[in-house]
DNA sequence: AACGCACTCAACCGCGAATAG
DNA sequence: ACTATTCGCGGTTGAGTGCGT
């Protein structure tokens, strides 16, 4: 019988993201936000798969996020956490802000990884490439960490995630009670990628004023922006 | 200036997990 | 309990770019 695809792979777009399909992504969500990202090319007139959208949203759009090289500190603590998570890059961006998975990876795979070789150290396991390899070869097993890990996904299991909705959403941004969420305080709902409030907006508008588009403005995005903008205020 | 190689990173693919019916 | 559907994750690819020759 076999999976069925993702998507209509008849008239989907792929490749590049333009500057126009960006903007209707990112004013749609911030709009409406996304209920069910299967949906979102439709509604938001994009002939696009809604796993593109999602990703194009989550790697890229999200007004939250740091641009540039991992800071020495944020390598770090990549490091550091690589050790204990291994290759479980979107638990290990979860303790990154503003930093992605998919950021995190390329990140690992195109310098970290190098610089842990050249300094003798196993990118996979964390220990001195000759000896993890004789010691963890002989135990039948070449590949896996012989490191101590402590689950941090577990040390948090109570840290329960929220499924938010466009409407829920609205509804806390409505009521003072949001910033009593255990780990919203003064940011807004992570996983929606929306840090906090006028910052963020601001960083949308700079960027689409890079891509020249002058014109784009708070008021593109609806009464929902405003309410937003409001937000990070006390 | 032209070419080839190496590198980067946005985007895609396929799979497993979670959820709905 | 089972099947279908959707989502999210990790691995991989390939276009774009920079650099050396």
């Amino acid at each position: 019988m076999g999976r069925q695809p993702c998507c209509d792979k008849l008239g989907v777009k792929k490749g590049p993201w333009t500057a126009e399909e960006d903007k209707k992504l990112v004013t749609f969500i911030l709009t409406y936000g996304h209920c069910c990202w299967r949906a979102v090319p439709k509604l938001a007139g994009l002939r696009r798969c809604g796993k593109s959208c999602r990703l194009r949203w989550t790697n890229y759009l999200r007004p939250d996020l740091k641009r540039g090289l991992l800071d020495e500190a944020e390598e770090q603590l990549v490091i550091d956490l690589h050790a204990r998570l291994g290759n479980r890059w979107s638990k290990i961006a979860a303790r990154l802000p503003g930093r992605t998975d998919n950021e995190i990876k390329n990140h690992w795979n195109t310098h970290v990884k190098k610089k842990l070789i050249k300094m003798g150290l196993d990118p996979v396991t964390h220990q001195p490439l000759k000896k993890q390899q004789t010691e963890s070869c002989s135990q039948g097993s070449c590949t896996n960490s012989s490191v101590a890990i402590t689950p941090l996904s577990e040390a948090n299991s109570t840290e329960k995630e929220q499924p938010l909705t466009s409407q829920t959403w609205m509804e806390a941004l409505q009521d003072d009670s949001w910033s009593n969420f255990p780990t919203w305080g003064s940011e807004i709902y992570s996983d929606f990628g929306l840090y906090s409030s006028e910052d963020s907006l601001n960083r949308l508008l700079d960027y689409y004023k890079e891509l020249g588009d002058e014109d784009f403005e708070l008021g593109s995005l609806g009464d929902f922006s405003k309410q937003l903008v409001g937000i990070g205020e006390d």
